[in-house]
DNA sequence: CAACTGTACTAATCGTGATAATACAGTTAA
DNA sequence: TTAACTGTATTATCACGATTAGTACAGTTG
């Protein structure tokens, strides 16, 4: 479901909210939907327990998902969640746009670096 | 000359690189104009001369500028540099892309985003 | 010579990511 | 009720990178 990457410095706790952000704006995952437990998804990557919990912690505090002692976690009905996420990830890669632009970047090039490095995951 | 973004996480050797490379892309930097010295820039900045080196280093040995003990470091005249610079935006760039599609955002979007932001320049 | 320049090096500190090992509380199904 | 699951919390440890600090050396300039 969640594929890490190890290579790319991103943080593991890091990519897997973002998988579940991805799998939501995709539609793979809906509201109420039960993601895999702690020790599962842990034991499934093969990480430790602590690393999933710091991103479902990071989804629930967010609003994205809520978790329920006993069992499980969930994806949040809450649709403002993902905006409030989404917004501040949009505002940061129109910065970079806008810095490869004055780099000299065209925008031909620019949208051929999007798809070309967008596809993988 | 050069703002540095604590908050950003990004580090400060990295964006004094990224200034330089950027103040040299808009023209504000020429071939033989001299740079800050190691110490005035930390001091100007408010950081360690090692941080500054570092980011000299780094510069130097990607042939953006030239240093000469005793004298000063300057900008390189090596015309490859301009390849140097829109190499390293479109490293950069695609950076920007993969941390974008790890946030949830979809390739689609970023793609109405580069040319919704990218045209205003 | 004095004051600047870049460069090199080691040590210490700090924050973060990740792991490890527990422990506790709530839920569920046999 | 018991066993096995769920989330949550805590503490300790390790690794790594960024940064600071201090010192030292070599070349240039006035």
């Amino acid at each position: 479901m969640i594929s890490i990457d190890y290579r790319s410095g991103e943080p593991i706790y890091d990519q897997i909210v973002g998988g579940i952000l991805r799998l939501k704006a995709v539609g793979a995952l809906s509201a109420g939907d039960k993601l895999p437990s702690v020790r599962a998804l842990a034991l499934e990557i093969g990480i430790n327990p602590n690393t999933v919990q710091k991103a479902y912690g990071i989804l629930e505090s967010s609003g994205v998902i809520y978790s329920v002692a006993g069992k499980g976690s969930f994806i949040s009905g809450d649709e403002s969640a993902m905006e409030m996420i989404t917004a501040s990830a949009r505002t940061e890669f129109l910065q970079a746009v806008r810095r490869a632009r004055t780099a000299g970047l065209t925008v031909e090039e620019l949208l051929a670096l999007v798809r070309e490095g967008g596809e993988k995951q």
